[in-house]
DNA sequence: CATGCCATGTAAGGGGTTACATGATTTT
DNA sequence: AAAATCATGTAACCCCTTACATGGCATG
């Protein structure tokens, strides 16, 4: 999967492995993230497969930086990706729902602590979403991306709408673990 | 993560990993799933490492068993890792969204065609949710699992709240290209 | 008679995480 | 002077997925 997305960035720009691990973490992290680990090495493989090109530039008081390039054939893997249809959903996991299922037997003080920690944490999260507004200064500069921002923006709701409906849960939650005790 | 998810069913009582597997498909599937392979390999490792014993059941005219039940150590690995906190979000991963956010050049008919599929998955994945009955007949038959059950409860509720989520979101995103042409 | 369900495994491979490793520049 | 940011990489490992493999029983 983070070929395809590696694939999608550069096919707007040559891009180095720090500029694209920077582009995830502003847009697609929400729904898909990767370490710069992951990312490093996956363009070296990608590069092997002819899928981009790389130059290392060395300038004097700058530090070095390898920029990678979409190739013809990563253009037409990028879009035969996109044209195949997925016709499953995708399979979510998200491992405090895990914890929350099995807290049956704990002591409900703990499990109050554990969901208001969380609750700041998707609050924070919520508030940072909103307080995004790259996409339309992205398109101020690039007009021609004016379609693909639409696209950009509906991701950008749902990680909205996902973030308060975790909210929302979340009180419930806790009121129905204080209930607990009453 | 999936060893805490067997140690979790096997605190309720011994099973197979076939029962594992039904389980984990009719309960916590929404948020985690796991192949049988995958069963199968954790619980001998678990074996190992003296979580969980088994005995193998023959029977004549049934299938051969391998019960699994939890040990006191696999006990204590099960409260201790319920017991420490989780300090962070859980990072999610939906693939679907990636597809979305990189569509700005597809055509919007193939798009609008992918968006309904998901529409038809995502509805019908909202009525087995809703058709659930299995928490409340488990309670009758176990009442001392009631508070188990009102954390199950919660995490069902998550997942219809999701989908509901993902339905509207795809009835916008639906409209939103529609306009694209229009 | 065929499909589906019950039931248990092995093996190969891939994708992703965590840790290790380095070094320059910029900001506080 | 320290901390944060820029910038790139390697290595080990583990979790998970996919595919292979088998065999009996029940149902339509």
């Amino acid at each position: 999967m983070i070929k395809y997305i590696l694939l999608g960035f550069l096919n707007y720009q040559p891009m180095t492995g720090y500029d694209l691990k920077q582009s995830i973490d502003h847009s697609t992290a929400h729904f898909w993230h990767a370490h710069h680990s992951q990312i490093y090495t996956t363009l070296r493989q990608m590069e092997q497969e002819g899928l981009v090109t790389s130059q290392f530039i060395y300038l004097e008081g700058e530090p070095n930086r390898r920029v990678y390039t979409i190739t013809e054939g990563g253009k037409i893997e990028l879009k035969s990706w996109l044209e195949q249809p997925m016709l499953e959903m995708s399979a979510i996991k998200e491992d405090f729902l895990v914890r929350i299922f099995f807290s049956g037997q704990r002591e409900p003080e703990k499990v109050l602590t554990e969901l208001r920690l969380q609750m700041a944490l998707h609050q924070e999260k919520l508030e940072t979403y909103r307080a995004i507004s790259d996409i339309d200064q992205n398109v101020k500069l690039h007009p021609h991306l004016k379609r693909d921002a639409a696209f950009w923006h509906m991701t950008l709701n749902m990680g909205i709408g996902y973030e308060e409906l975790y909210i929302s849960w979340l009180k419930d939650t806790i009121k129905m673990v204080e209930s607990l005790n009453g």
